[in-house]
RNA sequence: GCUCGAGUGGUGGAAUUGGUAGACACGUUGGACUUAAAAUCCAAUGGACAUUAGUCCGUAUGGGUUCAAGUCCCAUCUCGAGUACCA
């Protein structure tokens, strides 16, 4: 009986799925596991290869844990609302629910071929309605909410505004917007309920307010920071601007801290919460204010600038702001305005991304204003520069030029006095940015201070004396939560008097309404300003046609939706109770999933998804909503799978040279041949070929023959060189042995049809090259050709043989023969052409030494998530108990085992002809008893100066001096030696022997 | 620029605490079987020299520590990822 994977494999996919093999219950004795993988985004051009990389590495992990009797829960769901969708239906018309729920079934196809242990009852779509009712409810949890940094957790919004009854604002902790106005109880009392909600806005966790934000004009919808690279959109790569809408916003900024600080509580890997550190940005410092020295005219203002370096306060000489800044128009000088002016509208118009791709100009105007520096009272010119951000600490600086490039390479510019505030310290050339070892100087009370006391001291006088104090500042912005859009969750929100108000959660689910088009309105609004049923009856508690709205009883709905991050931000968390109408989980099912063991994914959500999952995880914890402060503990990044594309080379061209380095004359002397020709990839650098072609087709043009006379009649000798066009052939059409099937090639390329294709040996031979996997370098392997050609057992077991997990690797479908090869030699172990051929035999020793060998290394291996190591240690294990001739079910059975969370379908079907009725995947894993390799003898390699030179066998229960005597006997030492004396003779017993000297 | 990661045969990679560099595969070469092909099996395969025995070189480069370095330290180069005027 031969392997036959496909009848296997069907066979077995069917079973797991009727006999619900992998359903995990809620309700078990056994202990929890929870391995979860980042749920995909079903997109219209399937699975290639490199997607299951890390739900393979997730499943055998799952299937490992099962075997050694834990409860594990692994889920399988679709990120299913998203752009792709939605553009496709502007240009198609069709609707983004209908072509979502295509690519989900053809995703779903795919998954089901590579066998993995889903638990698809648990299945979520964050599309659906059932499922986005609690993306909702999560969002009116947020909008009823503030952070109260006393107890430093977010609280129900009663509780502030208990606090502002009994004491007014000025003393509530809290994160807020900036621009707050004080009020006392009394006040608050007598504001009317408009103005209440306003004030109450501007402390809320989710909060609508006018912010700049990133435009997108060609998507038509803004953008998050972090859907923004290099100043682009991240998905097309269109131009961003900014531009001030009225948004809802996520007051992630209350959390930076824990954010920060939790990362030291979970193990991720390094560069992931380093690059989050970084996108919080944590910076320690102090928060200045300056006087503005009041022209006749003017009333007094005050400019707060945030520092980190409090201690360099006397090197200040001048002071900048942001050409956005909202005191400049105020402060600047009638001489000066035709010149800020000019300057304002110049750095208007220069776009993100121009402004970043050009950082070394410098450019900046003066108002015409001055500051008064807080000690020395001298006064202070106040320039505007873009090199301040507007959306930075204050979009003001106080500008230090000795102590920071920028400011140093702006007084250059603009002729600004350099004051040097350091000890010792040469600031001619270039500003002083160093912190550690620096010395005050020339700073009143600062003088011969280092750094750190200078700080805290400077901090200390500006408390004193009211112009400043310590301060903590972030990086991390509120994240913008609306989205102009219609294929997102749409908000449970009416609006009454332009004031916007929840609706009860328990009419939620809010559903996507229908709509004509799937394009903005004509006035500008987002999508869902076309749909005609769109507006909130507090009567009925019903959405109802628009004509009905008369913002008494019947309200308009909110017109934004939200964006992608969403519904992924709480989906692990669901998974514990995916079919709950009644709450977002049960109390037991969260109280006994708690939280996910092991979370594989791409590195790329680090910033995204990852940074506000555990936001809304801490959120959740805090209104005691989930038992865990942090959601996964811990977390792999899976690498990229990159293709190996095939070229074939076109339009040759030969240069002659005289000199292998001499450049110049490349560039002379060419010829282009006017036959079709694509050449073979070796023949390229072939100069006797290339020799050869050319003396056979003489050439007619007189620059040529004149070239042509000189390379076979001259008295110098040339070297050939070729230069050709590559392109990009399809991979299907190249085998293991890189040769190009040249006539389908043909048949796929009309132009070729009459090319002459140089070959070698008969061959074509194609050029290879390592790039990212995409259609258009035509070198996508799709997992189901695989798996129709060598079965989902040898695709599982090859793309983790490929390398380690976490490292990028290409894939290149020639070397599956390897893991397929593997499993026919697996099989044959159990079963050959007369049926199975195991045998109640006992083990052998060496049966024994094999197995326990194996046990230990693929149980090691898993647990450190080396996954490539244990098929190669499968292979060796196959490789010896075939030499052994082994025929004991007891070892066979254990193997069966140990290969069944990598080869599931064989697994489960060798272990049926052992015998067994009941699926393996909870068989118990095979226990490791160290007895079997416990050895009497090593082979030591005995080195001279370090170098092996022959081994020998030796008793392991030799001593250190019975080792060395016996080696120094040896006939082959004493050949080494040559009659030289050993000075030193290095004995590690069970290890190494090494003869110095 | 800054931060992090990585450089090992023709290729993917192994070497878990400093102790036999190149496991295991792919590919290549030769052989067996076959009318032939496929499949399968056997052997060789880092480079150079050598009839053999063997010798020398070899983990990006240059130094260092050590009886012993792919592994530790210093410097340099190259590639990849993230980030980018963050005051």
């Amino acid at each position: 009986m031969n392997y036959d994977f496909s009848k296997i494999e069907a066979k077995w996919q069917k079973y797991w799925a009727e006999n619900q093999t992998f359903k995990a219950e809620n309700n078990s004795d056994k202990e929890k596991f929870y391995v979860l993988d980042m749920f995909p985004y079903p997109s219209g051009a399937g699975l290639h290869v490199g997607h299951p990389l890390g739900y393979i590495a997730s499943d055998i992990y799952a299937r490992y844990k099962r075997h050694q009797g834990f409860n594990v829960l692994h889920p399988m769901g679709y990120d299913s609302f998203g752009l792709p969708a939605e553009q496709y239906a502007i240009q198609t018309g069709q609707h983004p629910a209908i072509t979502t729920k295509t690519n989900i079934n053809r995703y779903r196809e795919q998954l089901d071929k590579i066998g993995f242990s889903f638990d698809w009852s648990r299945e979520v779509r964050t599309s659906n309605p059932d499922y986005y009712k609690w993306t909702q409810w999560i969002f009116i949890q947020l909008f009823n909410s503030w952070y109260n940094n006393d107890t430093n957790k977010a609280e129900d919004i009663s509780t502030l505004i208990a606090l502002f009854e009994k004491e007014g604002n000025a003393t509530v902790n809290t994160v807020s917007d900036d621009d707050i106005l004080v009020f006392t109880a009394d006040e608050w009392k007598a504001f009317d309920t408009k103005k209440q909600q306003e004030i109450l806005l501007q402390y809320r966790l989710t909060y609508l307010a006018e912010t700049e934000v990133n435009w997108c004009p060609a998507l038509g919808t803004v953008l998050a920071n972090d859907e923004i690279i290099n100043g682009v959109s991240e998905r097309g790569g269109h131009s961003v601007i900014r531009k001030k809408m009225t948004q809802w916003s996520m007051r992630i900024s209350a959390y930076a801290q824990r954010l920060l600080d939790d990362l030291n509580t979970i193990d991720w890997p390094q560069p992931l919460k380093d690059s989050q550190t970084n996108w919080i940005g944590r910076s320690q410092g102090a928060s200045v204010t300056f006087n503005v020295l009041a022209s006749e005219a003017k009333q007094s203002h005050q400019i707060d600038v945030f520092t980190t370096r409090p201690d360099t306060i006397f090197g200040v000489s001048f002071m900048t702001l942001a050409p956005e800044h909202e005191l400049v128009a105020t402060i600047t000088t009638p001489e000066q305005k035709a010149e800020v002016d000019t300057y304002i509208q110049a750095t208007a118009k220069r776009s993100e991304r121009e402004r970043m791709a050009d950082v070394k100009t410098i450019s900046g105007a003066f108002t015409g204003a001055y500051a008064e520096h807080p000690f020395t009272k001298e006064p202070i010119p106040i320039w505007i520069g873009d090199y301040v951000l507007a959306g930075y600490g204050t979009g003001a600086v106080m500008a230090v030029p000795c102590g920071d490039q920028r400011d140093y390479d702006f007084a250059k510019k603009f002729d600004i006095a350099i004051p040097n505030v350091f000890e010792g310290v040469d600031i001619s050339e270039e500003a002083h940015a160093d912190k550690d070892k620096t010395v005050i100087a020339n700073s009143d009370f600062l003088n011969g201070l280092p750094y750190k006391k200078a700080m805290k001291l400077a901090i200390y006088e500006l408390e004193k004396i009211g112009h400043g104090k310590g301060k903590i500042n972030y990086r991390l912005r509120d994240a913008v939560f609306s989205r102009q859009r219609y294929w997102g969750e749409p908000f449970p929100v009416y609006y009454v008097d332009g004031m916007p108000k929840m609706i009860d959660a328990k009419h939620l689910p809010i559903s996507l309404p229908e709509v004509e088009k799937y394009l903005p309105t004509e006035t500008g609004e987002p999508p869902l300003g076309n749909a005609t049923v769109w507006a909130w009856c507090t009567k009925e508690n019903k959405v109802v046609d628009n004509s009905e709205i008369n913002n008494e009883t019947v309200f308009p709905l909110e017109l934004n939706t939200m964006p992608g991050w969403a519904g992924s931000s709480f989906y692990f968390n669901r998974y514990m109770d995916p079919n709950n109408t009644e709450a977002i989980f049960s109390d037991d099912a969260i109280n006994y999933w708690q939280d996910v063991d092991l979370y594989i994914g791409g590195s790329e959500h680090a910033t995204g998804h990852l940074l506000y999952a555990r936001f809304w995880q801490k959120f959740l914890f805090d209104k005691g909503v989930v038992p865990k402060n942090e959601f996964a503990k811990k977390l792999i990044n899976q690498g990229m799978i990159t293709g190996t594309s095939a070229f074939v080379y076109k339009d040759l061209k030969l240069y002659f040279t005289t000199d292998e380095k001499d450049k110049k004359q490349l560039s002379l002397n060419q010829h282009k041949f006017d036959q079709k020709w694509v050449i073979s990839y070796n023949l390229l650098s072939n100069q006797e070929f290339l020799l050869k072609l050319f003396k056979n087709t003489k050439p007619s043009s007189p620059g040529a023959l004149k070239l042509y006379e000189k390379v076979f009649n001259g008295t110098e000798k040339y070297i050939v060189k070729a230069a050709v066009n590559a392109i990009h052939a399809d991979v299907s059409f190249v085998n293991a042995s890189d040769e190009l099937d040249v006539e389908a090639f043909k048949n796929w390329r009309e132009e070729y049809k009459d090319a002459e294709f140089l070959l070698e040996d008969g061959k074509y031979i194609v050029g290879r090259e390592v790039e990212k996997m995409s259609k258009s370098k035509y070198n996508v392997v799709s997992p189901d050709s695989i798996c129709e050609e060598y079965g989902a057992d040898s695709l599982r077991l090859y793309e983790m043989f490929l390398g380690p997990l976490e490292q990028s690797k290409p894939w290149n479908t020639a070397g599956i023969t390897g893991t397929h090869g593997f499993l026919k030699k697996l099989w044959r172990l159990y079963i050959d052409d007369n049926g199975t051929k195991f045998t109640d035999a006992a083990p052998t020793k060496d049966n024994l030494k094999t197995l326990h060998k194996t046990i230990k290394k693929v149980a090691e291996d898993i647990e450190n998530f080396s996954f490539n190591t244990s098929v190669s240690t499968f292979m060796i294990c196959v490789n010896e108990l075939s030499s052994q001739k082994c025929t004991s079910k007891e070892i066979l059975e254990a193997l069966a085992i140990l290969v069944s969370p990598y080869a599931p379908h064989i697994a489960e079907e060798l272990w049926q002809q052992l015998g067994h009725t009941t699926s393996i995947a909870t068989a118990p894993f095979p226990a490791f008893d160290a007895s079997h390799l416990v050895e009497s003898s090593k082979e030591y390699p005995i080195s001279f100066n370090g170098k092996m030179r022959f081994k020998l066998e030796l008793p392991l229960d030799l001593s250190k001096e019975e080792i060395e005597a016996t080696v120094m006997a040896h006939e082959k030492t004493i050949a080494q030696l040559q009659g030289r004396e050993p000075k030193k003779v290095i004995v590690v017993p069970g290890k190494i022997i090494n003869i110095v000297g």
